[in-house]
DNA sequence: TGATAATTGATAATCTATTATCATTATTGT
DNA sequence: ACAATAATGATAATAGATTATCAATTATCA
């Protein structure tokens, strides 16, 4: 109950090659290289059960389409490019951010989300 | 090109005596209480002119569905209780966080998102 | 008060990401 | 190689929030 294929075997690919989240649109059109003919669907199911199995995970950014990165262990947060929409991951954490809540408050965990221009898109 | 109707009114006291963000379902709920037979749309026509307004904010939260919140001018973020599901305003900031980014990104804005449980559902 | 133009309520339509459907194709263990 | 069963691709369907449509109602001001 769970054949090995190449669609499978592409999206994976190119979760685990990309440095930053990717968009299903984005790891369809990069995985059809490696297996042409790919349908979205066959896409979706992957990230499904790589998500499933934690080896991807999804990615939530106000103001952008979802993605879905490959899970790499270390906590992290996110930096979304508003010029070439690209997110990119950012090293690190500020943990004080906890101490945002109100005591009686229990955080369980924190998201932080930076937005602006990327290398490329600050020097145009 | 402009009138004043009991239905604007209802919403924008509804959210201008809010201390948290809502939804526009339960804006609504809590506008037609003072403007019987309020329809959801004229909620969604009057949170748009505020919104353009500057007078009320779309709060996006990654996990909960969009909420507004009257504009009261100071920098904060928020809190997603996983349990009652409703979103509450966190007052300070941790204005480090901007140094996550790489040197060379411009950061423009953040947003620091907690999630955990409320006072009221931590006790349960 | 009346004419004019904006607003409203009900609901159909839209939008985007994702899932369901189903006939066809591919993988696996024997 | 073969039967059994899972996976695939094309596409229709779904879900949730929001917008468009349009006839009926209401605010405004001369």
């Amino acid at each position: 109950m769970n054949y090995t294929t190449k669609q499978r075997d592409a999206v994976e690919q190119v979760l685990a090659s990309s440095a930053r989240p990717l968009t299903a649109q984005e790891i369809w059109e990069l995985a059809r290289k490696k297996k042409s003919g790919l349908g979205i669907a066959t896409v979706y199911r992957a990230l499904k059960t790589l998500t499933k199995g934690s080896k991807a995970v999804l990615v939530e950014i106000p103001g952008s389409a979802p993605h879905y990165e490959w899970q790499r262990g270390r906590h992290h947060h996110h930096f979304l490019c508003e010029s070439c929409q690209r997110v990119f991951e950012l090293e690190g954490c500020v943990h004080q951010v906890v101490d945002l809540a109100p005591k009686k408050f229990k955080v369980k965990r924190h998201e932080i989300i930076l937005y602006g221009s990327c290398e490329g898109c600050a020097q145009k």
